[in-house]
DNA sequence: TATGAATGAGAGTTCATTCAT
DNA sequence: GATGAATGAACTCTCATTCAT
């Protein structure tokens, strides 16, 4: 027996879900081992006694805020009949979900991190694929239960929808004015359609926002116009 | 007039494809003003000279950056006879090009300072509209030409190209191994296919890579497995 | 012949001016070259060919405006009649004068320098006397014609009537409430008054605002109050 | 409580009075962070762990430094016996006095200081009045024990002999050579004497060093000569 | 004569990390 | 187990000055 209880499964999720959220607000960039020492309320020596370095505390919040998202996004699904009804909530909480459910901001700061890190691309593809994997379960399962055409590979439609919302999402996430949450709803279900052979209705009404404002181009480029 | 030769013009777009080139490799992260002054062959000094700071080099080397991406690609845009040639050509060089088309890279660095720093989130949406604006002239011109189905809007059609892009991107770029570029190019191919009733085929002979490794969870989730 | 013109004698004095009203706005320790640059409207370089080093531009700004302020002091001073009168102007000059008379801002960047720079520490006496030397040539004037009493040594007058003004002007300067011009005019008046057996009045109406606040110590100090 | 003993009470007065020490030896304009570390034995790095800035600490040493002359200056008074005997102490300790009772140097810093820094300026009064106060209750013991004339204000006495150190304690603190310690003291009892009406003597016997030096104006000015 | 270009030296400040307790 | 003290290393940025023209 020890003389002190051990309170490193205590003091750690605590210190974690305090990086989580610090990474969040202020951008890996501008991220301080004080500033989560601060939100955990204690030390930068305290910090770096439970984790060994900084780059470790990292990539352990990233992991806890990824199994937040997904952990979130499969509550919500819960309850749904039928693989359409779960495909078309699913699109809709990834696009319009409170909190960081239709944030994309630190699945930036992932990115960016995977892109450099050795470490972190290591473990990366780990966390990304959970998303795909739902995706496809759910595309199986309708194609079992004939709601979904057979033909297309569930893996290939996961890919595809994911990458879509990855895609839409960081547009949304960067207050790109001309997309807005409901387009990006609408994108995604109209091209979940076409490829699942099913018309995947929105559950909710969506605002209508008017047409999307047309796109032009602001500035010529050097080259540009040529055809 | 001057008993020394202006060479602002000169010595400014040299300091700027140095930055670029060292942000690319370095990242926002990592770069450093020694570094740039190192590989443009000069002193942290004179890049001070000439830029009145760290991040407005940083912000011009961004703009540089996405000014020779796009322009790249407009480049070997040309000689396409046909909409749908076009389209299919823009999507293989997207995917495929080399050098940083086909490399996510500097956007994820773009995204992540747009996410945090105000003065270039209201500069980064004209550098994003230009792809859109070219994918969505091209479906005009295809669907005036009657090579596509004339139902869908052109900026929907731009906007999920465009997104679906950027998402698989990302994977390619981060070495997610089971999205090969040769996939890349595939997703997109069908994608845009049944959105505009035509089918485009790769103009070029894809390696087959295999099956796709099939898409597994391996880290088990707090609340996951429900459904 | 030169070929050019010597611009020498025109462009020095343009520089020096700019650089003591640079130095009277920022003070020495913050006066940059290239802020006297700036307001000569040439550059850093130029100032350089013409003045040695900062130091030796900075000791001849130093120069300039004592020259100038003892200058505008000698106008002023012109047509009174008799040393009373003068005495007395001299003080209401000193003390409220517009512009940099009445204004010590430039006397503590002197004395700053000339405490720590021996080149300026040698110059600066021959600055400080002159107006020592103007106040003992009025009291001898007074003493002769018999308006003021005989006894006193004229150059201690001057030295205590010149040190009282310095003292008061600081305070004036760094904006002591309860130390107004007027009040530094009466004391200095006073004194004056006390020293040379002569009445000595304000030539002009001084406003009397109110009783002067009463001076009472805000901090106790640790060793203080014991009696 | 502390797994480690708060030695903040303890390096701070330390670093503090390093600071003072540097500055009155290197003075404001030349007193870098890497000085003070040095004569405190230490770091930069752990002087900006104790003070958030640069400024902050030099306000603190300019603050120290005014205690310690103003408690040294009040230690010195004690055991004299009447009002006389004390001002003429205060002016003899305050002109003759060793160590930095007697120089200015720090004065002039402060002074530079309160002009330029707004936050120096609101807390410089509150030094500067101790001094005034300090006089001013001597003299109010004075006239009510009848050794001084109950005529002049006290507050106006000691605003004029106050000036008239500071302002005779420049030259002798620059060096003016004419401006002697000695003369000093006796300008000072001499304007007291006048105006209290009561012969104050120097309580020791002061060095006569000759006759004064003739002063005489060295330079002529643009405008001068003329009266 | 006059000045743009360029820089070396160094400033203050930040911060992850170590260590004694 | 936990943390205050302390710091080395590195960073951005400043600025007087030099030099080629």
């Amino acid at each position: 027996m020890s003389p002190r209880p051990k309170l490193e499964h205590l003091r750690k999720p605590q210190i974690v879900a305090a990086a989580a959220a610090v990474l969040y607000e202020r951008g890996l960039f501008e991220t301080r081992i004080g500033d989560i020492a601060e939100r955990a309320g204690t030390s930068s020596a305290t910090i770096l006694y439970y984790f060994e370095s900084k780059d470790r505390l990292l990539e352990e919040a990233v992991d806890h805020a990824d199994r937040e998202w997904y952990g979130r996004l499969s509550e919500r699904l819960e309850g749904c009949d039928g693989a359409a009804a779960k495909l078309t909530h699913l699109i809709e909480e990834t696009s319009l979900g409170e909190g960081q459910l239709g944030d994309w901001t630190l699945w930036l700061e992932i990115w960016v991190r995977a892109r450099r890190e050795p470490e972190v691309r290591t473990s990366y593809p780990r966390l990304d694929r959970r998303q795909r994997a739902l995706i496809a379960r759910i595309v199986r399962e309708g194609q079992q239960a004939g709601e979904f055409s057979a033909e297309p590979d569930p893996d290939d439609v996961a890919l595809g929808l994911s990458a879509l919302m990855d895609g839409l999402g960081v547009q949304v996430t960067l207050g790109q004015p001309d997309v807005s949450r409901e387009r990006m709803v609408r994108r995604c279900l109209a091209l979940a359609s076409l490829e699942l052979g099913c018309e995947l209705a929105p559950s909710r009404a969506l605002a209508r926002a008017g047409a999307p404002a047309a796109v032009t181009e602001h500035a010529p480029t050097p080259s540009g116009g040529r055809w």
